[in-house]
DNA sequence: ACGATTATACCGACCAGTCGGTATAAGTGG
DNA sequence: CCACTTATACCGACTGGTCGGTATAATCGT
């Protein structure tokens, strides 16, 4: 892939978080990732295409971020699935637009007035989820869970605390909120499972 | 107050749940409050003026709102809560901009970029769940809870789920997956007092 | 009449997107 | 080996239009 292509990926990331998708200009983006203005241009058809293709990009990072983590290797599914709690709630270190979620954020912004966007973060979300929805799923038969919720509202639903976490943190201006917010996520999966 | 003043701020709350603040434009707010431009400006110094007294006015709608619910009568401080869950599940009607907050739109696209909106919209978050964290604690006491989460850190999670809930229903395009977190949220509170 | 409010025209900054162009490297035919 | 074409990456001045905000005059309620 292009250089500039990818910096103004990385660019995207870093200032849609920070300020919106609105209030990014493409100027902006250009010179936070030291791109001129044509090459903008060149690799995106315009400034939507440069969202679109910032959801996926950032997807993929996380995708492969959670691959990667070490929660992953455990054994029991549950274990998992409090493993991906955790490892949410120890990612959240720094400024707050630096553990914040650009789909969230996007899609907030533009569901409406965007559906390119709006489906790409739907889509971002939704793989998400599916990933972790198996383990729930696995984990459910496992401990022989047998309740009127279903492992994909679940899974769903770790992506709602999640959210909201980050909405509070950014009206506090801290992560602590989100922190307990997530907390009670992990005591009440843990106590679905008991 | 004015009735061009007031037409303004509830044209706000439409205009800002629907395309977010950055992209609604004093034009677009006139236009909808069927008021003129130099209105506008007579009633607010500027834009962001505009924005944070529609975030107190927001504020105060709701308090109203659920200070007159009927939920709001229940003897037992538990079922004020649990009514208060039922009552936010309950709202989700009709068109995503119609039931989503505005505060958590707002905060989430202007949190860095503007200190002064980004306050009125902390305070309301913050007020609206002291109000909630009253009750929860009544309800610890009455029904001898004892446990190492607080009231008010229980108050701001189902604030983080209600704003997480509006996060999905929009990437989304539906209420559905909102109303399957709230009855998450809803069991997680059933069970912490049982 | 007089202050509060509304209407209209206008301004300057800014912004997404365009356009004409350069640089480089990889084929391709003779 | 070399002229020629093609493709890709990149550059920055410029444009047409938008937006927040202002100026000023008209109108309304009391």
């Amino acid at each position: 892939m292009a250089v500039g292509r990818q910096r103004l990926l990385e660019a995207a990331i870093r200032l849609i978080r920070e300020r919106g998708y609105a209030s990014t200009t493409v100027d902006d983006l250009c010179a936070e990732a030291e791109v001129a203005k044509g090459s903008f241009f060149h690799h995106f058809e315009d400034k939507e295409a440069l969202a679109v293709a910032a959801a996926n990009y950032w997807s993929a990072k996380a995708d492969a971020l959670h691959a990667a983590a070490p929660y992953h290797k455990l054994r029991d599914p549950l274990d998992r699935v409090l493993g991906y709690i955790d490892f949410r709630k120890a990612i959240l270190k720094g400024d707050v637009p630096e553990f914040s979620c650009l789909i969230g954020t996007l899609v907030q912004e533009v569901y409406r007035s965007n559906p390119a966007i709006r489906a790409a973060c739907e889509a971002s979300i939704c793989s998400h989820a599916a990933v972790l929805e198996l383990d729930i799923a696995r984990a459910m038969k496992l401990h022989g869970v047998r309740a009127k919720w279903t492992a994909a509202s679940l899974a769903m639903h770790t992506q709602a605390v999640l959210q909201g976490a980050f909405i509070l943190a950014k009206a506090e201006g801290g992560a602590e909120v989100a922190v307990a917010s997530i907390d009670h996520l992990y005591r009440y999966v843990e106590i679905l499972f008991r």
